[in-house]
DNA sequence: CAATTGGTTCAAGAACTATTGAACATTGCG
DNA sequence: CGCAATGTTCAATAGTTCTTGAACCAATTG
């Protein structure tokens, strides 16, 4: 349990996988603050997503987004500590990531993310 | 059975369902194949998909394309067209479809797709 | 009109998803 | 050590999704 979970490798990455992940309103919101904290520190741990949802809702939401390589998980103490996987999304999908993003940002209101 | 079936308007166009679509690989092959089709006709009907699923699979699979705003039904005597809804899909979330095409064409082996 | 073609509808089943809460594990702190 | 904080695991459940086949409908063709 206190071990770094296992993530895909950059080239198993697959996009219906992505595409699911992101199709998820949570699992959204958990990607779009990511990106928002980007900016400042490119990490976030599982409790400043407790908007969101419960916790154990939130760890299996976590696990989906790990599981499709779309973040990264690293054990930090009591902590964990996730950052979106930017590079190899960009090097299996061009684009794809950030264009997700914009609709995301343009549709804020509607989806309910809190635009930082 | 013989009327156009109903379709979002383009503000009704929501980018989490989009997304769910385009992650189920039948979908993604359709859609595929339409954005294919483009360069000839733009226009497509359902016996053209036969390879992909059988007949009421993807009557299934076209409705869930249609309610999400992705393509367009046109009723034709005994014939379905569709098209993809590229114009409406590009003002609500700008760049997501070409970005998601140029993916799955990156990956055309991966997800079985015909590259005309 | 009868048969064919192209596609839809309906019902049923198997599989998967999201959500919840209770119990548990690990780390850090007084 | 004892306790709080941070997350995970597990089991249960409600709901959803995909797939299939049989029956059906509407338009066209002979």
């Amino acid at each position: 349990m206190s071990r770094t979970p296992p993530h895909p490798t950059r080239e198993q990455i697959e996009l219906p996988l992505v595409l699911d992940c992101l199709s998820d309103p949570i699992r959204l919101a958990i990607v779009y603050q990511l990106a928002q904290q980007e900016r400042v520190s490119s990490e976030l741990c599982c409790g400043d997503f407790n908007g969101l949802s419960g916790k154990s809702n939130l760890t299996y939401h976590f696990a989906k987004l790990r599981d499709c390589g779309l973040m990264q998980t690293r054990v930090a103490g009591t902590n964990r500590f996730m950052r979106l996987r930017r590079e190899d999304l960009e090097a299996r999908f061009p684009g794809l990531l950030d264009a997700v993003l914009k609709s995301a940002a343009k549709d804020a209101d509607r989806l309910q993310l809190l635009s930082t």
